[in-house]
RNA sequence: GUGCCCGUAGCUCAGCUGGUAGAGCAGUGGCCUUUUAAGCCAUUGGCCGCAGGUUCGAAUCCUGCCGGGCACACCA
């Protein structure tokens, strides 16, 4: 191992693995395999009126250490906060207490004791019977902490990242993000199955790709000497699905796109889909709304604040139409089939247009630059652009046939959901595709691949439909107040390091 | 992918107009039987991200590389 070059590291370790032993002379095994525990810590303090007294026994991790010859003070963290303990040697024996000496920060031990306060009116455990239940031979990073404040935090956010086991150990607030995305994704399904969607789950291995604009991940079957893609989106295999007679079904798994990494995107993320037949855009507007709704009240979220902007989930969102709002903010009559207006436009605002852009690239750049920063408040943004939405119905009483049913929702300026009116005519959706395979094989990587199979299946006939992709991990930032999806992702994507494997 | 910033002890950081490294916490030894960033005394611990270059001499200046953060680009 590297031991040799970090001395002050294997010296702790060294001393600890010392100590670990001399427990094993006492006739203590330091990795045993129960414990007989009472209650949590939050128990304990919550429930102090009935408990003081009375003798308890409580499990974790020591977070804190402050010793003082014959007794001690220490806080064992749980799964759900801390408590205090005292340990006397005159209360705890000289068992007990002699275990307690060979004790360090970052141990887990179980204390049994009678439940009580101290000078200071902090509710602990008077600790009568002292057990290890974990030595602990490497040093957990951090500080302490005092009124809630931490000094010298582990803060380094690469470290943080890679090391997640000792951010949840030493940020409780790490841990409870993460509980809440579990609480948010809990609600989300019990509201998808509560409306009559089946989950169901479908390949992330695919030999074509589709159902979203983006670069896949690409990977070797060897037995069968093929290559596979990691899926991109979920959607094709869905529509499968409501072809087959399934009338609502949903996914939220992972999704792969190979792309570049930021605050809003991890390689892999996890994306919900949910498709419903005899339904379309305008119901799954409403639809997503209260799927939100009922994702904010699971974490007990009303409103949000988003660089000044207040969003109150109870209230309706804005809508407004793709067109609109790019005129709106151009002061320019936008017409949907005159690309040489729509370059100008993009130069006027200094917008980089690649040279053989076509109109839906050019309608993109200007949605992204102009209009998508000022979504705040949620928005859904309606009817785009049928060259930017190869999978969506032509808007109906719209004589142009450039508009499509589709909307994306915005919230704080961030894309949160893509929606469609889906596309069941199966002789446009094959000319549409293949549009998409001839700019495909002109070279534009992120075109969607000509799927025959999924074609043939609308043509066997395709209910009425309206399908929506909702960004998960989106969604936890929103209602969990981070700025980074880093941060709702327990093991975000990072670069391998020199020396890993 | 591009730009800016960062990488010094287990953790948090100082040192950066060049003279070969410092603090607090943690650790170790001692004192301390109601403390709470406990305290007091003593003390261990460093390929200063990696590799080159300039120089008598580099943590410090220059170049390249590796890793990260932020912004932009691409996308959800």
């Amino acid at each position: 191992m590297a031991a040799e070059k970090e001395q002050s590291l294997t010296q702790i370790i060294q001393f600890r693995k010392e100590k670990a032993a001399k427990l094993q002379e006492m006739g203590i095994n330091p990795y045993p395999y129960v414990y007989d525990r009472t209650h949590r810590s939050t128990e304990i303090i919550e429930g102090f009126d009935k408990l003081k007294g009375k003798t308890v026994s409580a499990a974790g991790r020591i977070v804190s250490l402050r010793r003082m010859g014959k007794a001690a003070f220490f806080h064992i963290q749980d799964d759900v906060g801390k408590i205090q303990c005292y340990i006397k040697r005159d209360n705890a024996g000289e068992q007990s207490y002699e275990v307690f000496k060979l004790l360090d920060m970052g141990d887990i031990v179980g204390a049994k004791g009678k439940v009580f306060t101290t000078r200071t009116g902090e509710i602990s455990i008077d600790v009568s019977e002292l057990v290890v239940l974990a030595k602990s031979i490497r040093p957990l990073p951090g500080g302490k902490e005092k009124e809630g404040e931490t000094y010298h935090a582990f803060a380094d956010k690469e470290q943080r990242y890679r090391h997640r086991h000792l951010d949840l150990v030493v940020n409780p607030e790490v841990r409870d993000v993460f509980r809440k995305r579990a609480q948010i994704i809990t609600a989300v399904r019990a509201f998808l199955d509560q409306s009559g969607f089946l989950e169901v789950e479908t390949p992330v291995l695919q030999p074509i790709y589709g159902g979203a604009f983006a670069r896949p991940f690409k990977t070797q079957h060897h037995a069968l000497d093929s290559t596979l893609y990691l899926r991109i989106a979920d959607e094709l295999f869905l529509k499968r699905l409501i072809i087959g007679g399934f009338d609502r079904v949903y996914e939220m798994a992972k999704d792969f796109r190979n792309e570049g990494m930021d605050k809003t995107h991890n390689p892999e993320f996890t994306m919900l889909e949910y498709y419903a037949a005899y339904v379309d855009y305008n119901f799954l507007m409403d639809f997503t709304e209260e799927l939100i709704r009922a994702a904010a009240e699971a974490v007990d979220v009303k409103t949000v604040e988003i660089d000044g902007t207040s969003i109150d989930f109870s209230k309706p969102y804005r809508r407004a139409g793709y067109v609109e709002l790019l005129e709106e903010a151009t002061g320019e009559k936008i017409v949907l089939s005159d690309e040489g207006k729509l370059t100008k436009i993009c130069k006027k605002h200094g917008i980089d247009a690649e040279k053989d852009a076509h109109v839906g690239a050019l309608l993109e750049l200007l949605m992204k630059n102009l209009v998508e920063p000022k979504l705040q408040e949620p928005t859904f943004v309606i009817d785009y652009p049928k060259a930017i939405s190869p999978l969506a119905k032509l808007k109906r009483d719209d004589d142009s046939g450039e508009i499509v049913e589709r909307f994306e929702l915005f919230i704080g300026g961030r894309e949160l959901a893509n929606s469609f009116t889906e596309l069941t005519d199966p002789v446009d959706q094959r000319e549409r595709l293949m549009a998409q395979a001839e700019l495909r094989q002109k070279g534009d990587e992120e075109a969607q691949a000509f799927d025959e199979d999924f074609v043939r299946a609308v043509e066997v006939g395709m209910p009425p439909t309206g399908g929506v992709g909702l960004g998960v991990d989106r969604l936890v930032m929103l209602l969990t107040d981070q700025t980074s999806i880093r941060d709702v992702l327990l093991f975000p994507a990072m670069r391998t390091l020199p020396g890993d494997d």
